[in-house]
DNA sequence: TATGCTTTTGATTTTCAATTTCAATTGTGT
DNA sequence: ACACAATTGAAATTGAAAATCAAAAGCATA
């Protein structure tokens, strides 16, 4: 799983001629072993503790490589950071976002995804990307209203 | 219509106690006077022009008060610019968002909010609010390329 | 292994939207 | 008119993200 990451990763690498540094596989390292939806501070945090030497700048460069190489998908909630989950080709999912404890619960729904299809195609729109988002109350945080 | 609208304000302005002031009746004048999804700064350089003394920080604070009061809604699309729109009480629709020349359609989709319940009851999630996004090329767009 | 060229890095600066600050101004009840 | 709290707006501040650029590191070649 994570080696094949780091194959994905090193082969993006190779076709598009960037150099291999030490920076970028601890980077790698770091983010395939956080959970999901980690910020960019927070990584970078992490890795600082054992990593000092690294930059804010270098995360917030490699984060977008990740993105480009497709192991990462930028996700923008409402709360003014930028997070990065991990991305399996041909899997998409949407979210339900905690107000209360900023969990995050992800969901798929094929008859969702198909009726964006056609609301598309009945305004001639041609879809690259979607968000959807449903924002409130998980079932921890209502039982501790 | 418009004096609906500054009818329900005033209504919410002396239910919390706000006073009435010139700013904020200007600001609400050039709020309802837009297109939709207008961007704090559009707004703010429209009011400019005719009343130069009205500051950047009014007219944050102003359309935070409209949203409040439910006249406007606020729209964060991925171009780091918040924007506003008017709100209609009980109507809700989504976009479709073109990211060649910026036109934002808007739809309504019974089904699709429908299943957001759904999947939310599933999670034991209370819904506050959702935001569904598509993003891509619209017809006029797609035509130009 | 050394050389030379190019990419990458990271401290720092810059950007930009948005918020905060606070002294001056304004609105409102008496 | 007075008193006092709310409001305003210029300016400063914040915070995330991007840009800058000299120094460091990677890599092909000798
Ligand atoms: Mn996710
Ligand atoms: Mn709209
Ligand atoms: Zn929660
Ligand atoms: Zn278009």
């Amino acid at each position: 799983m994570i080696l094949e990451k780091k194959k994905a990763f090193n082969e993006f690498a190779a076709a598009k001629g960037l150099r291999s540094t030490r920076q970028r596989d601890i980077i790698l390292d770091f983010f395939l072993s956080t959970h999901q939806h980690v910020s960019v501070e927070e990584l970078y945090l992490k890795i600082k503790a054992s990593h000092p030497g690294i930059g804010h700048a270098t995360v917030y460069r490699t984060l977008k490589l990740f993105t480009e190489a497709g192991l990462a998908r930028e996700i923008l909630l409402h709360d003014g950071q930028t997070r990065y989950e991990h991305a399996l080709a041909g899997e998409h999912h949407d979210h339900l976002v905690c107000t209360g404890c900023n969990a995050i619960i992800e969901f798929e729904d094929e008859t969702i995804e198909k009726l964006q299809k056609e609301i598309a195609t009945r305004h001639g729109f041609m879809i690259r990307s979607h968000k959807l988002e449903i924002y409130g109350l998980c079932a921890e945080c209502r039982a501790a209203q």
